[in-house]
DNA sequence: CTAATTGCAAAAGCTTTGCAGCGCA
DNA sequence: TGCGCTGCAAAGCTTTTGCAATTAG
C-alpha cells in the first residue's frame, strides 16, 4: 500500500500526494516533466495547482523516492527512484528515453574521481543519440 | 587572430563578439555562465547588454565554438570548445570543476549505443563529487 | 547602402514562494 | 485541535524576442 510509503517519510497521506505517486508508478510513461503529471491530474479530474506537483516531486526527490534528471530539453524530468541504478539514453528524433547501466563504466568512474582525490557522490550520464540510417543535420 | 575565427564563422566581427572571445579565452576560468560574462563586460567598462551575450554565446554554440553544459545549478555554462573531447567532474563543495576524458568510457558508449540499434550523436557525462574525507550530510 | 547586429525592455518559460484556508492525524 | 498541506496568485530566474537605432563590409 502506498500509503505506507508516505509515512514512513514522514510526509502526510494527502490526496494530491497519493494520485501523484499513482501516476509515477502507473502514468505510462516512467519520465514526466511537472507538467506531464499535471495534466494527468487535470485529465484525472483532480483539483491539485501546479504548485502542488512541483512542491511534491521536490519533496519525493529530497526523501528519495524519485529521482530528478535534466536532459537537455530545458525543464526537469521525474521518475520513480528504481532499486538499480542507471543512465539514460534519449533519442533525439522521437524523445524516447531509454534505460541502461553499465558496470564497466561505473566502474571507471568511481576510479576517475578517486585518482583525483575525490569520493564519487553521484553522477549524470546522457547519450543522446540517433536511429541508424538517418543522418544529422 | 581571433577576428578571422569569426570571419570564417560567417559573423561579422563586431566588438561585442570580440570582446566576448576574449574573455572565453582568458576570462580567468574555462566555464562560464552567462551571467559570468556579462559581468566581466561590465567590470571591463564595456556597454553590451545581457541579450547580446546571451544572442553571441548562442551563435558561437551553433559554430561549434563554443560549448554549452547544463551542470545542476539552474543555468548553462559555456566553455570554449576545446580540441578533444572531455567530461566534467563538479566538486559539490567548492564548484570547482574538472576536465578528464576516459577512452574506455568513451567507447563503452558507443558500444551500448549501437547494440540499442542507435548512433551516438553527443553525449554529457558529469560526475558530482566532494573532497576524501568529508562526509555527506 | 543594406543587411546584420545591438540595446533595451518586454515577454516567455519553468519553478518557487507568500499567504489564507483546508484537512490529516 | 493544531500543524502540515494545498491553491492561488504573484514573484524569481534564466533565457528569448520585438523593434528601432546602429554598424560592419
Amino acid at each position: 500500500m502506498e500509503s505506507d510509503d508516505l509515512r514512513k517519510l514522514g510526509l502526510k497521506v494527502t490526496l494530491p500526494r497519493m494520485k501523484i505517486l499513482e501516476i509515477l508508478e502507473h502514468g505510462g510513461k516512467r519520465h514526466l516533466s511537472a507538467e506531464d503529471v499535471y495534466r494527468q491530474l487535470l485529465e484525472a479530474g483532480e483539483e491539485v495547482g501546479l504548485a502542488t506537483v512541483y512542491r511534491v516531486l521536490t519533496q519525493f526527490e529530497a526523501a528519495g523516492l524519485v529521482r530528478r534528471h535534466n536532459f537537455d530539453e530545458g525543464h526537469s524530468v521525474f521518475e520513480l527512484a528504481s532499486e538499480e541504478h542507471h543512465d539514460h539514453m534519449v533519442c533525439l528524433k522521437t524523445g524516447r528515453v531509454i534505460e541502461f547501466c553499465d558496470p564497466e563504466i561505473e566502474r571507471r568512474q568511481k576510479a576517475i574521481a578517486e585518482a583525483h582525490g575525490y569520493r564519487l557522490c553521484d553522477h549524470s550520464l546522457i547519450l543522446y543519440v540517433e536511429p541508424i540510417g538517418e543522418e544529422g543535420s
